[in-house]
DNA sequence: CGTAATATTGACTCACTTCAATCAACGTGG
DNA sequence: CCACGTTGATTGAAGTGAGTCAATATTACG
């Protein structure tokens, strides 16, 4: 256990987009007893049924993704994270796992002692409440997903998946130019968005035939954002992208 | 706004089942200004796109839900709350509501203020962490919504909303005996599991010519627990129930 | 370079939707 | 107390979006 600043300093930054934090926050937050560590592609960072951990991770760099078991064996991915999105905020203060996490791509976390966040959540109100922001904003994500499987078809759920993510990534300052990596594979979309992976490969191919999506490899990039946005009926309003003026 | 006792009781009791409360905390929550309200049913107590209301509110009787329109019109509840329940924790801390929240049935609630409710939950550790712990079980609650809807059949989609309401309501003591009243229309019960009214007539006909569910009116009971959590695939411990050990 | 994982395509099937009636329940006014 | 209107439930027939099965191409990678 080191105790350096970069790698928290992005901590600060997200959390910085959340609430104000004064300087005493910021300094409370770098000196977070924490842990780097990597996980290779498909390593579980979390498995449904677990305990907590001692630590709760940070991802610096990387993916990684949340997914369900149906009884019969069926796979449901509920989240997609990517760097600067906390992985376990959602089980910070319950004594079991209800889902596995695992990892996307490879992936760098920051783990922080979970007891020292909770203290920190529960006794400083800025950080309390960056912390309390980051995670609804997490329920608000997976109420869209709700509707984004439950009411859309197959074109708009798949474009939806693709807005989704270019916006968070671009609000994460992950993009550089207009396209960007997409890290799933078919099957893994298809997870996502409660389809079979043979019809999204047919889908994303009618999204590239029509023009509106662009595909190179894992490359997407988008012709034309409002005809995406358009098919996907993308609302960025439920990614509570601007909250820093706070409530 | 008054302050006597019995109404918020309720509140403390159902937040002593998220965290232990010490009698100062007990206190803190019976010393908050309030306002009792009531709804029709039918009527909007939030609407997507509303700035926080002044009151947050919580269910002293009825039901409520929360939903979602698609650009194209189509609606999707995204979850169903009952006595006990906080109906707008959801946006706390969020400047804007990303979705509207309905009566569903005649409505009792408690508004406490918004900003007194942020100063107890940042302010008293044990409220803080019972809060949130009913935050993030709302979060796991809309995770298996997204399985459900995304990788379960219409027959095991409507036996897991049965399930689930069932359980809560008795856990939330809203049972006497083995029926129960399930407040949503079947159209609304479709918009709920992603599905079409007609077909969720014809799945739940199913279900009740299979003998698994017995039904009179919108009074519901089971005739056998086992085969519907069977054909539902149902597992509680996303409700995670027994959370008053605390984190 | 070989081999496994991923992507693609075709042909066929089916769960769920759509459209369209009909029926039942319930509140309301005369 | 009953006709009537409105909302919700039920049923049938036909259509379709997405699934299934299965083969082949392509890519990634040790």
């Amino acid at each position: 256990m080191s105790n350096s600043y970069p790698v928290l300093e992005r901590m600060v930054q997200k959390l910085s987009t959340r609430a104000r934090l004064d300087t005493d926050d910021r300094q409370a937050i770098l000196a977070l007893p924490f842990v780097e560590r990597s996980y290779h592609a498909t390593t579980y960072v979390v498995r449904e049924g677990d305990a907590p951990r001692r630590y709760c991770d940070f991802i610096s760099e990387g993916f990684a993704f949340r997914q369900k078991l149906t009884a019969n064996g069926g796979r449901q991915i509920v989240s997609v994270h990517l760097a600067g999105d906390f992985i376990d905020l959602q089980h910070l203060f319950l004594n079991i796992a209800d889902h596995s996490v695992q990892a996307l791509t490879e992936l760098k976390v920051v783990g922080v002692e979970r007891k020292a966040l909770q203290r920190i959540a529960l006794d400083r109100p800025a950080i309390g409440s960056a912390l309390w922001i980051d995670a609804l904003v997490d329920s608000s994500i997976y109420r869209e997903w709700v509707m984004n499987i439950g009411r859309r078809d197959a074109r708009a759920r798949i474009a939806h998946l693709l807005c989704e993510v270019s916006v968070r990534m671009r609000a994460a300052d992950l993009i550089s130019e207009e396209k960007f990596e997409l890290p799933l594979t078919q099957e893994q979309l298809a997870d996502a968005v409660g389809l079979t992976p043979v019809h999204v490969n047919r889908t994303l191919k009618s999204l590239v035939d029509d023009g509106v999506v662009y595909r190179d490899k894992r490359y997407i990039s988008f012709t034309d954002w409002g005809a995406i946005v358009g098919i996907a009926g993308f609302n960025p309003l439920y990614l509570h992208l601007d909250q820093t003026r706070g409530a």
